[in-house]
RNA sequence: GCGAAAGUGGCGGAAUUGGUAGACGCGCAGGUCUCAGAAGCCUGUGGUCAUUAGACCAUGGGGGUUCGAUUCCCCCCUUUCGCACCA
């Protein structure tokens, strides 16, 4: 019988569904392994890269299962966002009916990939009962400060019509449609992230099993700095300005001070400037450049006319305005030592602002502020200060925290710590969201929701015309109101959630997921909680990975969770990349079906123009994403995943191959008819012992077993390839009765099932067995059988290879040497030489040293 | 510019603590089966030289440590990723 997945893979996906083996009892007792995938968007459109994911996943989820692990593996759908309401827009199908229609397109593809998910606890971030719990944790985070309104500049996407976080903005552009994004002012809903900056920070200490680069990534995110805040005497204001600097001790050095344009002093202090017109002028031009114009521009700057005191050099220093200075971050304000900030330097050579020098080397030349070309920012303990006053001398870790002790003996300032990191804005002037549960109202001003009356449900018969603004906000019936305090008229919020507020705690539902009492049961959360194992793309390393840490920790504080860190282990898949065709001369993608090859070029059909092939993340417009069904159709979805884990280290980046799958589903046609071969072979029980065959078993269980833990599925599929093999060559020579060679395939197949699960449930059950192999026991090696009889020593001769020796194991030092000296080739070499030296690594080599 | 990671056959990639470089697979070549092909299956396959035996070269480049370096150290080159006026 020949290997046809197609008519064993349909058949195991049903067997495991009926017989509900993912569904997880949360409160049965057993070791819990809690392991997730990031929960998708439902696009609609699944291809082999996306499958690498989910395969990686559930090859996990089986390996333990039969390691006999109480593993939970859920799924469920991060269902709102912006291209459910483009394709209402477009093609007028409602944004629920899209995405609901997605929703099952994808599970029907996890199901033919084999992917074995809990879905009783499926849940979808688009439903009332999953968002009413997003607007109660909204509430919560309102009762405690932690959500705000606030005007603001933001980011504004003139052709999405939208605002959008900063980290949607791309080199000034918007991430979805690539526009110009602009600057503007809005009343915006905040959630106060920045109150735990802080314990994010420190937090990342504690998480020993994420990628080193994903906690570099967040740490630079948040950015946390030491330094110190300092007031500076303005005598036209009649007040202080206070400024923010990482460098205190340089203050000697300040001989300019700069504002960001936006600073709200900046209007009094220009109030009777001459040229008030044009800096006004100027000012607005910079508030209206996008971020990229603004960095692109340079730096300017203009002076303010007025000045401020150095409240160590007494002396009156300039005040500018410069468009390098950011409002956001700081206090809006800097003292400008050019001396020794790169940036202060290029504005003061600009405008012939004055630089002295309050830093030298410890051991060199003070640097000349005439004809420095660039500032000295050295502050380790290998410079000191000098023309400092109190602080000379010093070397400049000493000299800062000496200058911070004596600001603030003088009450002028103190030591400060700031971040980055700046407040999540969550506001979306979006249809397809959760609506925030707020209520303006004439008389009580804003007022929540009460929780009682949650949730506030998204109006579905709203009409998309595409035109500008939010259909939400155009709804009468949902804008209209009463005022909960007051009992008169009112209006709702009609900005919705950013989605990254539905998967920064979806993680926690999942153990109660349709729970409509609370949003998560505490004690089974705690039980069940945290992820044992996370997995997903590195696109998440800093935006949804630090919102679920900040959100988890906001639960932890509201008693509900017994833990800050939601995510224990954390890994990233690489992406799946092919090769597309794109024009010489113009970079335009070529589909596949436009490519024709001439004398080994590639040429487009329609016009001949010449092609290069490029290798790109698997992407419609790239014309080089591999659809999973044809290949199911032809192959199997168990080849598939073989060739999905084989290809690449499963975190590194890999360029899929059509032929490269074909060695794949050889592999498994090659376990297939072995099995038949076995079964058949079954009256003849006569052959050799099978040593080498029980050796190997055993040996590949075991490296199987140690390179599942540490995610190398690509050299685990290599060494069940040799172990199928190795039984492959003992049919071939008889050297293993019928018994050996069962025992060694079974073990095979265990081995293969993550990988493979429907050939090998159906080999499982050819063999006769009972039950799922997936419910079986996953082997283990005994230390006894792995042990060779011989063992080969490799020779070297000053270091290069020149024969090796097999003596019986365990090696004896003197019968090694004994046996070299025996060896022909290596007398060859040692003859008329002196022996220098003799290296014997036990069990390993032995190098011997000559001379002459 | 700053930070991080990575460079191994024609290709994807292997190589516990420094100890036989190239496992496994793709591709390629030859063979087998077949009327023929496809699919299988078997054998070979880093490079150079050599009839063979074998020798030499080879893990981005250069240097170093060592009996021995893909692995450790220094310098350089290239690629990818992240951040990008954060005071």
């Amino acid at each position: 019988m020949p290997y046809e997945p197609k008519l064993i893979e349909e058949k195991w996906q049903s067997a495991w569904s009926d017989a509900r083996v993912a569904e997880v009892d949360v409160n049965a007792p057993g070791e819990k392994f809690y392991m997730l995938n990031m929960f998708p968007y439902p696009s609609g459109d699944l291809h082999v890269g996306h499958g690498r994911n989910y395969i990686l996943g559930d090859a996990l989820y089986r390996y333990f299962r039969m390691q006999g692990r109480a593993a939970l593996n859920p799924m469920g759908w991060d269902a709102f966002g912006l291209p459910a309401e483009n394709a209402a827009i477009k093609r007028g199908i409602h944004p629920r009916q899209w995405t609901v229609s997605n929703i099952e397109r994808e599970k029907k593809q996890f199901l033919r990939w084999g992917i074995l998910y809990d879905w009783s606890k499926e849940l979808a971030s688009c439903e009332p009962e999953y968002y009413r719990w997003n607007q109660w944790l909204f509430l919560q985070l309102f009762k405690r400060g932690l959500a705000y309104r606030a005007k603001a500049p933001v980011n504004w996407c003139p052709s999405d019509q939208t605002v959008l976080a900063n980290e949607q903005v791309i080199d000034g552009r918007c991430e979805r449609c690539n526009s110009i994004v602009i600057q503007r002012d809005l009343e915006q809903w905040f959630l106060k992230i920045t109150d735990y900056a802080d314990r994010l920070d420190a937090g990342l200490d504690t998480l020993e099993h994420w990628p080193e680069k994903v906690k570099l990534m967040q740490r630079n995110w948040i950015g946390r700095s030491v330094g110190a805040d300092v007031d500076f005497e303005v005598p036209s204001l009649g007040k202080a300005m206070r400024i923010f600097t990482t460098r205190p001790d340089t203050i000697f050095g300040a001989t300019f001070m700069v504002l960001a344009p936006e600073h709200p002093d900046v209007v009094t202090l220009i109030a009777d400037h001459p040229d008030r017109a044009e800096i006004e002028q100027w000012i607005a031009g910079v508030r209206n450049q996008s971020n990229l114009e603004r960095q692109e521009a340079g730096k300017e700057g203009r002076f303010s006319g007025k000045t401020a005191t150095n409240p160590f050099t007494n002396e009156q220093i300039p005040i500018w305005l410069g468009n390098f200075v950011l409002m956001q971050y700081g206090t809006g304000a800097i003292m400008a030592v050019p001396g020794h900030d790169q940036r202060d330097f290029e504005f003061a050579r600009q405008y012939n602002l004055p630089i002295r020098i309050v830093v030298r080397p410890s051991g060199g030349e003070t640097p000349d502020a005439d004809t420095m070309p660039e500032a000295f920012v050295v502050k380790d303990d290998s410079a000191m200060a000098v023309n400092s006053g109190l602080i000379d001398g010093l070397p400049t870790p000493k000299a800062i925290a000496t200058i911070i002790d004596e600001i603030e003996r003088r009450g002028i300032g103190k030591k400060m710590v700031r971040y980055r990191l700046r407040d999540w804005l969550i506001s979306r002037q979006r249809y397809w969201g959760t609506p925030i549960p707020m209520i303006y109202c004439e008389r009580d001003g804003i007022v929540p929701v009460p929780e009682e009356q949650l949730p506030v449900e998204l109006p579905l018969d709203v009409p998309f015309t595409g035109r500008e603004g939010n259909p939400l906000a155009k709804d009468e019936r949902f804008v209209n109101t009463t005022c909960p305090k007051c009992g008169g008229a009112a209006k709702r919020e009609t900005d919705t959630m950013d989605t990254f507020v539905d998967s920064s705690w979806y993680y926690a539902r999942f153990i109660s997921a349709h729970d409509d009492t609370k949003i998560v049961d505490t004690p089974l959360a705690n039980r069940w909680l945290p992820v044992d194992q996370y997995i997903g793309g590195i696109e998440h390393a800093i935006l949804h990975l630090l919102y679920a840490r900040f959100i988890c920790r906001t639960l932890h504080d509201m008693g509900l969770l017994a833990y800050e860190e939601p995510f224990t282990r954390l890994f990233n898949q690489g992406m799946i990349t092919k090769e597309g065709y794109r024009d010489a001369e113009h970079g335009t993608w070529v589909a596949i079906a436009d490519v024709e090859w001439i004398d080994g070029n590639a040429v487009q059909k329609a016009t001949g123009r010449a092609l290069i092939a490029e290798i790109s993340k698997m992407s419609k417009s790239h014309f080089n994403v591999v659809p999973p069904d044809e290949l199911i159709e032809k192959y199997g979805a168990d080849t598939e995943r073989v060739y999905t884990l084989f290809i690449a280290p499963p975190e590194k980046e890999a360029a899929w191959s059509d032929d490269g799958v074909v060695g794949a589903h050889r592999f498994l046609g090659r376990v297939w008819h072995m099995g038949e071969q076995i079964l058949g072979a079954t009256q003849n029980a006569e052959g050799g012992s099978g040593q080498a065959l029980i050796r190997k078993t055993h040996q590949t269980i075991d490296t199987i077993t140690r390179r599942f833990d540490r995610f190398e599925f690509n050299t685990a599929i290599s060494g069940l390839m040799e172990l199928s093999n190795a039984i492959g060559d003992a049919i071939t020579s008889g050297d293993a009765d019928a018994a050996t060679l069962r025992q060694s395939y079974t073990t095979l197949l265990k081995l293969l099932h993550p990988f493979a699960p429907h050939i090998t449930e159906e080999l499982w059950m050819l063999f006769g067995n009972e039950g799922f192999i997936l419910t079986s026991d996953w082997p283990k090696a005994d230390p006894a059988l792995m042990v060779e009889d011989v063992v080969t020593i490799v020779v070297q001769v000053n270091g290069k290879l020149r024969g090796q020796v097999e003596v019986p194991n365990p090696p004896e030092k003197e019968v090694v040497l004994a046996a070299i000296r025996a060896n022909r080739k290596v007398q060859q070499w040692l003859a008329g030489k002196e022996v220098v030296k003799e290296v014997y690594v036990p069990g390993k080599l032995v190098n011997i040293v000559i001379k002459g």
